[in-house]
DNA sequence: CGCAATCCCTACCTAAACGGTATGGTATGC
DNA sequence: GCATACCATACCGTTTAGGTAGGGATTGCG
């Protein structure tokens, strides 16, 4: 599997509307420029992220878009695989392209790290990051090196 | 992190070495045709092994290579980044390349991924899977399906 | 000695993907 | 009715993946 600059981006917008839940519809430009994302491509991962259902898209002027669901009802594994698709960290992961498929002891290790990574993900929710973001940018304010 | 074909090709070139572990050197072009890997690939994949310091090479006839430790002593992390680099998630680790670095809470998911990851590949060595192996093809004799 | 086998090194190549940008269309609040 | 948004599609330059090609250096063996 490999996490690109989708997951990055995405997880950051997410988490951004996850700070401003409740607020009405926030628009892609504003996010873009808050979390310094190139705005057109903020705007094709939120139609991944419309499409997911984990967002809802609001037209027209003072439109943008709200979280479909509670902070803490979205999982990063959600976000993750909207964007880039099913985790799996390689090809041969038991499915039918590789031809070793179940008698390939290697792909043990692939699929155990697949499951490592599928519970750290499906573990954190956009609640856990909003609320650690808010922490960090409280004690930001008068110590940014401590 | 991306896994890719060089880690999937390398480990299971380093089990067959495992497997013959004790029988002098094995060679490239005999590895690359039990286990259906390209043969001038394997060759370059071998060339980063020997630089980790993983196997060692006997040139000439009657040469190949042999793992330069016990096959309990040698782990799937250590194939892992000798093949593609040090084992992180994205471009935003922590580093300096991020410019939300140290006050960024999506950061500290891909840390922790990372760290789940990292100890999956890290917990598993080479006499696991080449023994796991070993039970799958006594097993595979008689019942491929079961 | 010669020669075949083997590792070593560099260069090259094609296809796909990543990380965007551009352009226009469509809906909607004010 | 018009600025502000989202929506859709196409394009595009660069990097990477996943090899292939060709030769050079070393060594066991007959």
């Amino acid at each position: 599997m490999r996490l690109t600059a989708k997951s990055e981006y995405g997880l950051l917008a997410l988490i951004d509307l996850a700070a401003h839940w409740g607020l009405g519809p926030i628009s892609a430009r504003e996010i873009a420029e808050r979390q310094s994302i190139p705005p057109k491509f903020l705007e094709q991962l939120f139609v991944s992220l419309r499409k997911a259902g984990l967002v809802t898209a609001m037209r027209g002027a003072r439109g943008g878009f709200v979280l479909e669901r509670t902070p803490s009802e979205i999982s990063v594994l959600e976000v993750v695989e909207a964007l880039e698709g099913p985790l799996k960290p390689t090809a041969c992961d038991g499915g039918s392209l590789c031809a070793r498929s179940q008698m390939c002891a290697a792909a043990t290790v692939w699929n155990r790290a697949t499951a490592a990574l599928r519970d750290v993900f499906d573990t954190t929710t956009l609640a856990d990051l909003a609320g650690a973001q808010a922490s960090i940018d409280a004690q930001g304010v008068d110590a940014s090196q401590a």
